[in-house]
DNA sequence: CGCCTCTGTCGAAGCGCTTCGATAATCGGT
DNA sequence: ACCGATTATCGAAGCGCTTCGACAGAGGCG
């Protein structure tokens, strides 16, 4: 157990300066000389001062957190959000900001809460639905906040995500260029639509306005995330599309079984069956045969919402609307 | 956009009384007459008031803030992460307490910084390995800390975890009364063990002990998250272990996979080969067929550890070891 | 009826920091 | 050598809350 922390006063002291001067250093708003500078860091770093969160929030109005609000869905791919989650976490440090964790159960009183009592100082929400109930909230809420995902009137937020529609279409693309003529969506399970999630149905808008600039033949099907009934989606669509070729998988969690199944059914990918996933390299990278895929910039993702966060606690005017661009790799299966 | 933040000193003008009798109010740390406490309440609710968590921070030297140090390892399942990290959410909430998250990225160094800054006021850790680097630091720290996991000198520290010993005797003792004689364990991916991760090796000699006490004959492998190297487990066992008939799957990653593989192969489960899987009850329902598990209570122990640490910041002593029981669940799979 | 003990409330002193205005010291220009 | 502009530093006033000690009034008791 160690001691009383050491305090500003303390390090003042022991550099021969003001209280002030210290403030001054550690957070450059004045000019301050060489010389005081390294005998103020020196003491800070000899008596191992850091700064009490808590005054400094006080003084400055700037708790230096920033809160994730991060619910967790069924249907939802846990991985991907870690990876959302991971990237925020870095990127916020990278600008000296803390992350608070809030989850769904407290519902909007959670957000409000931690926005009225200046715990942090601006928000990322993921995980946002169409119709996303937390959104009304943002809008009368004085700390500024980024959307990961576009809920359906995303006027007067700042969104950022992946362009999933692109992905969608990047999908077919690629499969109409290996010569398929006909092809499915197997996209995410049917709850999730039925939410109004809205990464999955742009997607699957995508798709479909890519199957008809192509002039190709295509469904688009939710998919459940157990095997046996990722099985029957698939036996049938053998059954009832002899001329399928192609699959565009949208579901981390059944792209195996979709795999399984495949195999089950004595088809052999890529020879019989073209497979292209969008999710996360590491999953494609895993299967059998590993997956061409899009892949889901999380990181960049994260780390653009944080960029636009800090730009609005600074006060600027940021774009409302930021789409990444996904990128096909190729790998076996197509 | 709403307007300056509502203070105490104006809640309690409203209700006309003393700022500290506010604070008294919402503290409860001293008698307010019910008409008081009343009208104080009443202008807390009309004026909209929230404590300031700074000043608040700063005057009670306590933050009401927990941090949750969660690295990212490869070979970790991240949903049962998740579950970790949502109860303890959860359970911080119903404390009053606020959850800030820390990865791995900072290292130590993160941690030291979050306790010496006051920015919270104790940690829970997770995913710890047998030599953590981050152990040491916290027996100097004054913050108090639970872990969840053991390390390999749990002396002085507070631990929480699953018994995974007994999960792995437990799928053994399951396998042995359901008659097979020959079973195996597939594990994690071998990089895990290397690492020393504490629950993987307790798993293994949970399950080596009580093949030895039951008479069977076993053999514990590691196990890649890949198919083509799941499947090449496989055919070896199944080549050299004719008399084998039971298979504990310690891998959220490659459960599918085993699955997979065994169906390529051509052996029915649980008719040629039964399986028990140490996995979340979610992936055990979404396999072909649901498979027999032990559930990680991941729920219960992130309670738990949260628990424990609001004890010890009351200044309690709590016990340094908490081993949760495991709990088989029968399904269609042996 | 006077004394003592509770109860309920108040005022004021910080908690450790940031920031504003003031003040010295230094400098270049003439 | 003098003046105005700069540069470097200081002191003090809060930020909004908790908590300590004080104290008035009510109530119990002999």
């Amino acid at each position: 157990m160690s001691e009383r922390a050491v305090t500003i006063s303390e390090v003042a002291r022991h550099a021969g300066v003001a209280v002030s001067t210290v403030s001054y250093v550690l957070s450059g708003k004045r000019a301050i000389s060489a010389d005081t500078r390294r005998r103020v860091l020196d003491s800070v770093r000899v008596l191992g001062y850091h700064p009490n969160a808590g005054a400094r929030a006080l003084a400055s109005k700037r708790a230096n957190v920033i809160a994730l609000v991060l619910p967790l869905r069924v249907g939802m791919h846990v991985p991907v959000l870690m990876q959302f989650a991971t990237s925020v976490v870095t990127a916020a440090r990278q600008y000296d900001h803390d992350v608070l964790l809030l989850t769904a159960d407290e519902g909007s009183d959670g957000l409000r809460r931690a926005a009225a009592s200046a715990l942090v100082d601006g928000l990322v929400l993921m995980d946002v639905e169409l119709h996303d109930s937390r959104v009304p909230l943002l809008k009368d809420l004085a700390e500024p906040s980024v959307l990961i995902g576009f809920p359906a009137d995303s006027a007067g937020l700042t969104c950022v995500d992946l362009d999933f529609a692109r992905a969608g279409a990047l999908c077919v693309e690629h499969l109409a260029e290996r010569g398929h003529t006909e092809v499915a969506l197997l996209g995410a399970p049917s709850v999730v639509y039925e939410r109004g999630t809205g990464f999955a149905r742009r997607t699957r808008e995508g798709f479909a306005a890519a199957v008809a600039d192509t002039g190709l033949k295509g469904v688009a099907l939710s998919c459940e995330e157990n095997f046996d009934q990722v099985s029957a989606v698939i036996a049938e669509l053998l059954d009832t599309r002899p001329g399928l070729s192609g699959l565009v998988v949208h579901n981390e969690a059944a792209v195996n079984h979709v795999l399984g199944a495949l195999r089950q059914h004595g088809r052999r990918v890529p020879d019989d069956i073209a497979v292209v996933a969008i999710c996360p390299d590491d999953i494609a990278e895993r299967s059998s045969p590993p997956l061409t895929s899009v892949l889901i910039p999380a990181e960049e993702v994260g780390r653009q919402a944080v960029r636009l966060l800090m730009e609005k606690l600074e006060g600027h005017v940021v774009p409302e609307d930021t789409l990444l661009q996904p990128w096909l790799t190729v790998r076996d299966s197509t």
